[in-house]
DNA sequence: CAATCCGTTCAATAGGATTTGAAAATAGGT
DNA sequence: ACCTATTTTCAAATCCTATTGAACGGATTG
């Protein structure tokens, strides 16, 4: 491979460890999979802490993670014992996965509290109810209605990315 | 208001610090925009460094944060030289211009590498391939394909959260 | 079945992001 | 023009999260 070509890989590899940091997910995650991406063989635990510098057990963390999101997977490498991984390409179907198990339990915490304040909040209506608590009352039912638009939305977007 | 009903408002200015925080915006912020979003009256930096105990520049910086986004806006309160502040109610808009904001340059950035990688390996076809150039022939060339379809499906998810 | 090789776990740590608070800047009033 | 009230800035401190690496457990080999 050509210094320049290594250069490209090394850049995808930054970048890629840059996008997973900013969104929450730790540096190694994306630096994981963009290696293991961009390697023409299946890699090793021994491979990713050689060249991307990290522990073992970072290393093992982060593989288990991608695997968990079907980003890679094991391949068996005959007269081996080590496990070796290899990078799927199903884009959207990895961030699909990776978007319902991170953003699906929040909202579900998100909708607990909304059905709690729902409760709450309408049996309010039968008391002579006092500017403060119609002024609650009116907040609950705009974050009510705007729940169920982003509920759409999302719904479809993600079928949008299901599909091929 | 009763005890029950600052209760929840509580729980909601939790709840908003826990999302904010966990994508990665900070806990302040989302207190913030929930706090103000409660009150039925403008608040200023004052009520809000004594409702949430947080310094008056953790504050600051967070309502600035809000207005650029247009989750807040700044209200005159005749009388009173302090700024004032209340919340805005359009959610989808919010969104949108926080998510523009806050995704805008990471795509950018990715971007500006992908172009950079197809510069640099179109060439490659030229020469005599190697089995390494050609393999990242394919990567990159996956990796562009995917790259269009998510803007496709970017925009118009923007689109529609955009439109009521 | 002892020795070795791997992968995993988790307490301790390092590193980074957030928050503070004092100082500077700005706006308002007299 | 000065004084005061308020907001903004940013270096320093704090807090939190990601990462390390040693210890463990399981599996394979000779």
């Amino acid at each position: 491979m050509t210094a320049e070509l290594q250069q490209l890989r090394d850049r995808f590899i930054e970048v890629g460890g840059q996008i997973t940091q900013s969104i929450g997910l730790g540096r190694v995650l994306g630096q994981v999979f963009a290696h293991i991406y961009f390697s023409p063989t299946p890699q090793g635990l021994n491979d990713l802490t050689q060249a991307l510098e990290i522990s073992k057990g970072a290393a093992s963390m982060a593989v288990r993670q991608l695997m968990h999101w079907g980003a890679v997977q094991q391949v068996w490498v005959k007269g081996e014992r080590k496990d070796y991984y290899e990078a799927l390409t199903d884009f959207g179907s990895i961030i699909r996965r990776a978007l319902l198990d991170q953003i699906g339990q929040r909202m579900e915490t998100a909708d607990a509290l909304l059905t709690e304040a729902e409760r709450l909040v309408p049996s309010l209506q039968k008391k002579a109810t006092s500017d403060a608590e119609a002024f609650m009352q009116e907040r609950v039912h705009k974050l009510h209605a705007f729940r169920n638009r982003a509920q759409h939305i999302w719904d479809s977007s993600i079928i949008k990315l299901l599909l091929k």
